[in-house]
DNA sequence: GCAACTATACCGTCCGGACGGTAAAGTCAA
DNA sequence: TTGACTTTACCGTCCGGACGGTATAGTTGC
């Protein structure tokens, strides 16, 4: 048993974050209820309200998450100055998760539902990311492309609105790593 | 005046679809109230419920205007047999939609916040425009990619996290542009 | 041609349940 | 014994939906 209480309590807290991600997924975005997230984390509404004092703050905590998992995978990547290192290591990094079987980040939906700008801090960060991808690529507006298309994936798992098969994926990745390899320089 | 019953019950109608989109998007998709709606649309809850005998036969509704409008605009198309004509006139669309400023179908998001499920209309229909596409493209994989690409820039106008701005997605369809002319044989 | 009846379109009220949030008391490790 | 953590109990509000009622416009029987 965890004697540390700061351990125990960020397991809570984190147990808390992946019981309101699941229920968003699996309810609906509306729908997810400080209750309902409650039960889930096993912990009393009480105790969710000690960690989080309002369903806003545990919707910005969520984005908040799921923003330092991506920035943090893809910091590591950066020191690397070669040519379309980045938007390779991008679509890499999407490819794993997706590979992975990683749930796609619900809990954005939960945050969007109940006020868009909530998602504010996810705008930003995007921006700032493509502006690197593109300052590091050999031809700005492939690279542009290949983002715009994870996007496009990743916004169909969000929306549970999945199109594309593990096929048409894998050729879309194989054709642009053909070119963005192929035609820097 | 409108002698018409069936023209005027239409325009009432569609006078609640709209009013509902339109406070899906202020107010955030989690909030969409019947109450909220009919007062929009200047018509009594009751009325608003004759019409629409749930809340979820509104959303519906709603996700059903959408897919008609996008296919009706597409279906047009489709009598050029030439390579790539498709892929082509999806993005034109898309860029043509956006130049008017139509707000993005934010009652896609009601509809996803009070049920996932409701959003399997949209699934199967872009499944089926996929494969339409990818039979009419020179090259398949790049059109899959253009597809993507436009979903991309779509979800981030749903999702309000719009990133790229107007000169990167010239750009980007400028190459693609390039690349589908220019490629067919 | 008119009375009886039905269908369509809409209104206003009410209720039961869900939900966010508060308050106060209890537990327990250090 | 203090303070971090958790619980139980409760409140006020909002919302979906049911319901009863109204008014106008056909439709039909005679």
């Amino acid at each position: 048993m965890p004697t540390d209480p700061s351990a125990a309590a960020k397991s809570t807290r984190s147990r808390i974050l992946a019981a309101a991600d699941a229920l968003a997924r699996s309810d609906g975005p509306g729908h997810l209820s400080l209750d309902a997230v409650a039960q889930r984390a096993g912990v009393s509404k009480g105790g969710l309200l000690y960690h989080f004092p309002s369903k806003t703050k545990l919707l910005e905590a969520l984005v908040e998450e799921f923003l330092s998992n991506f920035d943090g995978m893809l910091r590591a990547r950066e020191t690397d100055a070669r040519k379309d290192v980045l938007i390779s290591a991008y679509v890499e990094f999407f490819l794993n998760e997706r590979r992975l079987g990683d749930p796609p980040p619900s809990g954005l939906l939960a945050a969007l539902a109940e006020d868009p700008e909530l998602l504010a801090p996810v705008r930003r960060y995007e921006r700032d990311f493509l502006d690197r991808i593109r300052a590091n690529a050999s031809d700005p507006a492939l690279a542009t492309l290949a983002f715009l298309a994870v996007h496009g994936i990743r916004a169909m798992e969000l929306l549970n609105v999945k199109v594309v098969d593990e096929e048409e994926v894998a050729e879309v990745v194989t054709w642009l790593k053909h070119r963005l390899t192929g035609e820097s320089a």
